[in-house]
DNA sequence: AATACTTTGTGCCTTCGTTCACAAGCCAGG
DNA sequence: CCTGGCTTGTGAACGAAGGCACAAAGTATT
């Protein structure tokens, strides 16, 4: 019960999910309601209760004890938690088939998140307009990078390149990249990746599914939780 | 230590490491390496030896001491073991821009995915070709689903539609999803589920963002462990 | 055959995360 | 003002995951 919101150490687990709360809240505001017990929003967001009381405690939450949360002071309190009181100025690198369908993505914009480059090495992509941008060279990402205050690269090159991409990235002064390629990339420790890769999630489901085959049969209790 | 691959309970954070290890193994298969020892391994994906090698315990593994893994055999098992012996089938349903690119990304093939249907309800999208495929409406789920035996769906739709899509997608017998839409689906307890957010994800890389930045100043012990 | 060297497989301890369960605190209603 | 009923915030128990460190088990060398 620190002093305020920037206490250190929010655990991981805890920051992963914060944004799910955040979009559910939003959500809720979006439909009038004004006040959520820890209970209700848990079951929209799929948790378990005390874990979302014990994640919202850790940024000194303002709940009030037999009503609930305030649903648009708590979106703040996330917000402010997660860094999203200005937005996210976004590049996007590797315009390619991945590279359009983010540029395309009108999801963010609300979410906090800002798209405000779009970068490729291909002079037959460069100079061509995607959902509003111009399609800049590579080489620019530098003085883009500061001009724009950009704090997050996409990578969505192919995995060939996406290290020496992610180094001119890093040179750039970015500390941030979420990585589509499906590779590796070694950085400096100081700098955060976050990968997606569709493969991986996949053949984690084929596992499952796997499991689910196997297990069918010799009569296991299928433990079924109701998530009602 | 028991009879074979098929040991009931690999934790699940040995799964979602498992399709990197193959990934990583495939690569190192096609530079012609024919064996590869715990660190070595360990190195380019990233993580722990001691962590890589109790994860490949799990499934039995055949390590030779003093040498290391054999790297065709190792996939095997990992491929085995995952239920990647056959290729999985997958759906994608609602054909827009992230569709699309799923639709055209050609990295799927070679890590034990086909993409054998294409289906979307909007009439004007419909029969249109895409990647080779034809779209299909989601009304044939059901047929297609026991036709070409899809064992996964990626659900592209908006979130609005999300949740309804889901509930065909049961019904048509599938048990894997793969959700793109950013809202969280209630399904019964046999049906996976991953979710794959990019505005979490931004959320969560602009939360470390945030955190170097305040943490920047005070002079902090800044853990370069180098990832070499 | 014996010794030196390498690398696996795993027991054990530590850290992190989850869940339970309940006292503390707040509102409403009489 | 006081009582009853909810819901929060959190201590404590539990469980899962991570990582160290070393015996066990193999290869290579003499
Ligand atoms: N398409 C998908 O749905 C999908 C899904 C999952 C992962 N991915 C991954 O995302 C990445 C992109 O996929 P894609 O299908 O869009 O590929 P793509 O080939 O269509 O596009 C790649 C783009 O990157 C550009 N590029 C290449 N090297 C570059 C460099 N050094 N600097 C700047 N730009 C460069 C190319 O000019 C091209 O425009 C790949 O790594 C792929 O594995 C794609
Ligand atoms: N575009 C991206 O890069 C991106 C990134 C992250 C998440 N997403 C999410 O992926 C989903 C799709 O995004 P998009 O940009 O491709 O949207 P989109 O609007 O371009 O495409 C949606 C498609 O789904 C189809 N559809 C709608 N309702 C359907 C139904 N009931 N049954 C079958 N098909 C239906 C529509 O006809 C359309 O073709 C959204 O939920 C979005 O939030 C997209």
């Amino acid at each position: 019960m620190g002093s305020a919101t920037e206490r250190r150490g929010i655990p991981d687990a805890t920051v992963t999910r914060l944004p799910e709360y955040l979009r559910a809240l939003t959500s809720l505001a979006d439909t009038g309601v004004t006040s959520v017990s820890s209970e209700e929003l848990a079951t929209v967001v799929g948790v378990n209760s005390a874990k979302l009381r014990k994640d919202l405690s850790y940024l000194g939450s303002y709940g009030v004890r037999g009503v609930g949360y305030d649903v648009t002071h708590l979106s703040d309190q996330i917000s402010s938690a997660l860094g999203l009181t200005r937005d996210q100025a976004v590049a996007i690198i590797g315009m390619g088939n991945l590279g359009r369908a983010l540029a395309a993505y009108n999801g963010f914009a609300s979410r906090g998140v800002e798209v405000v480059a779009l970068l490729d090495h291909d002079p037959a992509v460069i100079g061509s307009r995607i959902a509003g941008l111009t399609v800049e060279p590579v080489a620019d990402l530098p003085r883009i990078t500061s001009e724009r205050e950009v704090t997050i690269a996409m990578l969505a090159t192919p995995a060939g390149s996406a290290q020496e991409v992610a180094d001119l990235v890093v040179a750039a002064g970015i500390t941030a990249i979420l990585n589509f390629a499906p590779t590796s990339l070694e950085l400096p420790a100081d700098v955060q990746v976050r990968k997606v890769d569709l493969a991986t999630e996949v053949q984690i489901l084929a596992f499952h599914a796997q499991q689910s085959r196997l297990g069918g049969l010799p009569a296991e209790p299928v433990l079924t939780e109701a998530v009602q």
